[in-house]
RNA sequence: UCCUGGCUAGCUCAAUCGGCGGAGCGAGCGGCUGUUAACAGCUCGGUUGUAGGUUCAAAUCCUACGCCAGGAGCCA
């Protein structure tokens, strides 16, 4: 009796009879023989049913069964050059099949390029498709990866909460929504402030979640919900928070580079680029940033391209800019020492230098830019008062986050990372829309 | 919020200067023992986003509105 095999393991079933349970993706028809390109999620493979092999009333059910009918198939492995398929290169002859459902025959999506509003209507049947299917698998590589290294790295996974009472960064960009009697409550946009406690308990932790961010951006590289991964380290400073990252961000390409070959080959990744994804990464300061920009605005000729470039010390990158940046480097690259100006109340300042902050961000070549951005934290307790006081953020909803720096401060550092952006870099698609199964946009809440 | 572009068959797109709305995919029926989003044949499929306007004549020009996308700002 054969037994119920998944297709990533055909290749250790050549010259057996085997039972495979999934779904007809492709059928295609050529006289006495019918070719099913059959999907188990776990991979897709060619079934071919020929005519003297079967019972006329099989033959005939299965020249007739619709696109994404259910089915059990038993049949033998073979292993054939010509079969289609992920992984491909091999077949199954069909000696017997049931169907379990005949599809429907309007199903909507035709096997061949849609329309964005068309395929995010149909997202719960999109994500059947190959390409869609590949780009999961790769997503689901990059947060196994995540967890797999900073496990590996003595961390600790502390999810934060996602219902919180305010605001970390203003509450303009912040979903809200009613809490009982204790009035409005906020979906979380970072977990940031609860990781700072918890490191004082536990030393190093992630949290690994869905965050929320009510900005009205309309671009490939945002989504209304996204899920970002977290670490937040004591004794740590600038230094030592990029090397992590470069650890991380490496472990990770190289990873999906493994264990994702047959997946990164069928959406067409040119995987040199991501072979060259390892440490150590350039570090480049804000400052030498500026200058680089600044001459290449200089230079610029073509008014449009000039207006786009426009930069001076001080502003923060736009994607032209990051762009530019990444365009030095086959890797990715650091940029630390922001102005303060531009980004978060709780980050450290530059010693004797208060207009630049010890932050930092990764940019990601190939026009991907931001996928990491960072800090060292503020550990004196009367520098953050003051900050959050100039910031006009209320002091008292901040008592228990100042107070971590009452009990025991130590310099200490994190930063986040936007799995979708990741994933889509790794895959080398256009938007991140599509790195995650069901992408909330500002347009788009369904299905 | 601003800028730009789009909206024609279930889907992806054509339609020349304003002059009879077409094709591929899909679905139905045939054909073919190696298809790779098969191929070749026949059939089915339309209130051109909505509401007005100009004109002998509007998918096409004008006005308003709606929806979608890309980008800016902001960010992971």
């Amino acid at each position: 009796m054969p037994s119920h095999i998944s297709v990533s393991k055909i290749s250790n079933y050549v010259g057996q009879d085997v039972i495979l349970k999934g779904w007809v993706y492709n059928r295609t028809d050529k006289g006495k023989l019918v070719f099913l390109l059959v999907r188990d999620g776990s991979g897709f493979i060619q079934c071919v049913a020929f005519k003297g092999d079967l019972t006329p009333e099989l033959f005939e059910t299965v020249s007739k069964l619709p696109q994404e009918s259910s089915v059990i198939i038993t049949g033998s492995v073979r292993e054939d050059k010509r079969a289609p398929g992920i992984p491909g290169g091999y077949e199954v002859g069909i000696k017997d099949l049931q169907v379990v459902q005949a599809a429907g025959l309007d199903y909507p999506m035709a096997l061949k390029d849609h329309g964005v509003d068309f395929a995010l209507d149909n997202r719960h049947l999109w994500i059947r498709m190959q390409s869609q299917w590949a780009i999961l698998r790769v997503r689901v590589r990059v947060m196994s990866a995540v967890r797999e290294y900073l496990d590996g790295q003595g961390f600790f996974n502390l999810d934060t909460p996602i219902l919180t009472p305010a605001a970390a960064e203003g509450t303009s960009t912040l979903f809200e929504t009613e809490y009982f009697d204790e009035g409005s409550a906020f979906l979380a946009q970072t977990g940031q402030l609860y990781n700072e406690a918890n490191i004082f308990a536990f030393g190093k932790v992630y949290c690994y979640g869905p965050t929320f961010r009510a900005e009205k951006s309309k671009t490939r590289r945002h989504l209304t919900e996204f899920w970002m991964l977290e670490p937040e380290i004591a004794f740590c400073d600038l230094d030592g928070l990029m090397d992590i990252e470069e650890g991380l961000i490496t472990h990770i390409a190289q990873s999906v580079l493994k264990d994702c070959a047959a997946e990164l080959k069928f959406l067409g990744r040119d995987i040199s680029k991501l072979e060259s994804v390892v440490g150590p990464f350039p570090r480049m300061s804000y400052d030498d940033a500026a200058k680089y920009l600044i001459e290449l605005y200089e230079k610029e000729t073509d008014p449009e391209r000039k207006e786009l470039l426009k930069f001076e010390w001080g502003m923060d990158f736009g994607a032209p800019h990051e762009v530019e940046i990444t365009k030095l480097h086959d890797r990715p690259v650091f940029v630390y020492g922001y102005p303060s100006a531009v980004k978060a109340f709780y980050m450290e300042p530059w010693p004797d230098r208060p207009e630049v902050c010890k932050s930092v961000d990764l940019l990601a070549p190939e026009g991907y830019g931001e996928i990491c951005g960072g800090s060292e934290r503020m550990s004196d307790p009367d520098k953050l008062r003051a900050r959050i006081q100039k910031e006009g953020l209320p002091e008292e909803a901040f008592k228990w986050y100042l107070e971590l720096r009452k009990y025991g401060s130590v310099p200490h550092a994190g930063f986040g990372m936007g799995t979708e952006r990741v994933t889509a870099w790794m895959c080398g698609i256009e938007h991140i829309r599509e790195a995650i199964p069901f992408p909330r946009t500002i347009k788009r809440i369904y299905p």
